[in-house]
DNA sequence: ACCTGAACACCGTTCAAGT
DNA sequence: ACCTGAACACCGTTCAAGT
């Protein structure tokens, strides 16, 4: 289906190179923050001072670009989940990450599209990370699940579906994003079970 | 802030203008359901047989056909809520709209969007109609809050923050669209109150 | 290796000319 | 009143020439 292994962007060795690399991901962040991820590549590359074709040279296609622009959030995710792996209270954990998520999710108006899609699809550049921060919250859920926490049946999948949802409202909601939080929490009093009981 | 009143489309009276944008119309709804809502005019235009000028003419910008192709959906949604608010049980009767609304607001990709915007920005043309389908969604949501089946403390901009995030979920999911079903189910457990009690 | 910017392609939008 | 399609503008993408 997808033709060969998506392009990943790498910064590159030489100086001047590097540099242009970086000035890049910094005008790229900033313009996805305010236009989003459909921002216009020809002004990143004005706002970054180079050339359009030093753009296509570093980042080929725009998911690469948005890839490279995002990946740290999500390794952020993943590196959460792991020193919350061992909190004593694991559904708190849980929460603590699941807002953590949906914050990173909606960092940028199109961000949560391009995430729901690199989650099942392997042809997208940042499918890998993707894969590693899922598996890092199921790890979360599951260990909640054990402690009879979360309901027993609710799966992985189902999970980060409720997650980007709720990042889909909070992108789309700019005016007032706290209310996102209230989203959330009236979806978890619905997951939680009411008194903890062992699985 | 929005420059004057947002341009509705109406169907002309003379038959060749009343041919051309009902075709128009049918191309559109095609359109739309295949590439989303930023599907290529000119496609539409060439779909419908018509020049580009006509496409213009009785739509002069996308916000007005995206409108007019689900005018009749939103509709459908407020008569609905009309037939069943005598309903005999007002949770089922919830249920069963905010099934219908799930399905409409997903009608194609970017539709949820357009939607949620229109719902609170007044410079938007299908902005009316959101309010009317917005109200007699709240109006069933108050009937099964009196009747103590939902937690009295939701108020319709959660239902709808609710709703739209679901609805966007089952756009991203066009592969099992089924578990769309399911996510609702879930959200809806947690906001019904396990034993009725009055308000 | 990396950079530049002209050239090409595509598509949205307008408008003068026509019926 | 309505239709046509050429013309313009904008932007994404490629690539030959340069350092």
């Amino acid at each position: 289906m997808s033709a060969g292994a998506p392009y990943i962007a790498r910064r590159p060795k030489r100086a001047d190179g590097a540099r242009n690399y970086d000035a890049i991901l910094a005008a790229a962040r900033k313009a996805f923050e305010s236009d989003g991820a459909e921002a216009s590549l020809e002004e990143i590359a004005a706002q970054a001072g180079v050339a359009i074709g030093t753009l296509y040279r570093h980042f080929p296609n725009r998911a690469s670009l948005v890839e490279a622009a995002t990946r740290d959030g999500l390794g952020d995710l993943v590196e959460l989940a792991r020193r919350l792996s061992d909190a004593p209270d694991p559904l708190e954990a849980l929460i603590e990450w699941m807002r953590h998520a949906v914050r990173h999710f909606s960092t940028f108006r199109g961000l949560v599209g391009i995430l729901a899609q690199s989650m099942y699809d392997e042809g997208t550049p940042s499918h890998e990370m993707c894969n590693a921060m899922h598996e890092s919250g199921a790890a979360l859920l599951r260990a909640a699940q054990r402690a009879g926490r979360v309901r027993a049946d609710l799966t992985p999948e189902e999970m980060f579906d409720l997650l980007t949802g709720v990042a889909w409202v909070r992108e789309n909601a700019p005016a007032d994003r706290d209310r996102t939080d209230r989203l959330l929490r009236l979806i978890l009093e619905g997951l939680t079970t009411r008194t903890p009981h062992p699985a």
